[in-house]
DNA sequence: CATATGTGTAAAAAATAATTAACACATGTT
DNA sequence: AACATGTGTTAATTATTTTTTACACATATG
């Protein structure tokens, strides 16, 4: 499992807003059980598949979700699948107060 | 310190995208070490009043911060000061695969 | 070449959130 | 009544995010 940790502030801020919308937690939660590419993903939840593909590659650049070409004997002989990466984060006051301390050192 | 529980996937939404914000957690981390009034909060952040005094009202009600009237012997006699209450959540795949599927259940 | 099925990406439209300015109100003192 | 200082709230403006449509591309087969 991974355990997610943050240097900076925009790290953190970066995970949380993208977690904070109901439709990527569906996304995360429709290829938790198993592997499942854009498409699917899309017609599962109704929602274009355009955007289902923008919402994993997300999540896939966050690390929350591990995205695998597989191929096929028929078409499409190639589709990329994600799967969702079990993991952790312990969001509490001291992080986010230490995180403002070392920006505001930084800055 | 409050663990913060969840038992609805709006309720997670709610939070994480309060939180997602770098603006937000600054007056969260203002408020961290001593009680402030909003005025306060603005003038240290560089922010407007009303949306100073919009933040603190929105960490209030999820429980982030603690508001407390306070009363003075000069103007003004009456301020409302807020401070920042120590919190932890712990955020992971089964959290969120969990709420997905009570959701599920009870739509 | 056409076919089948999925993908990548960008522009545009729609929706939502952020933020401010303005104004009325609160409180006790003078 | 005016004063001092802060607050509550809303409408309007600005900024950001969401989401879709459209189109080109990928791949191997026939």
């Amino acid at each position: 499992m991974l355990t997610l940790s943050f240097s900076t502030l925009p790290e953190l801020v970066r995970l949380l807003s993208l977690l904070g919308n109901e439709q990527r937690l569906a996304v995360l939660g429709a290829i938790a059980a198993e592997e499942k590419y854009a498409r699917e993903v899309a017609e599962e939840l109704g929602i274009s598949r355009p955007l289902a593909a923008i919402y994993l590659r997300q999540l896939e650049k966050l690390g929350l979700a591990e995205g695998i070409s597989r191929t096929s004997d028929e078409p499409p002989y190639l589709r990329r699948c994600y799967r969702a990466v079990p993991f952790e984060v312990v969001l509490n006051l001291d992080l986010i107060v230490s995180l403002e301390r070392s920006k505001d050192e930084t800055g």
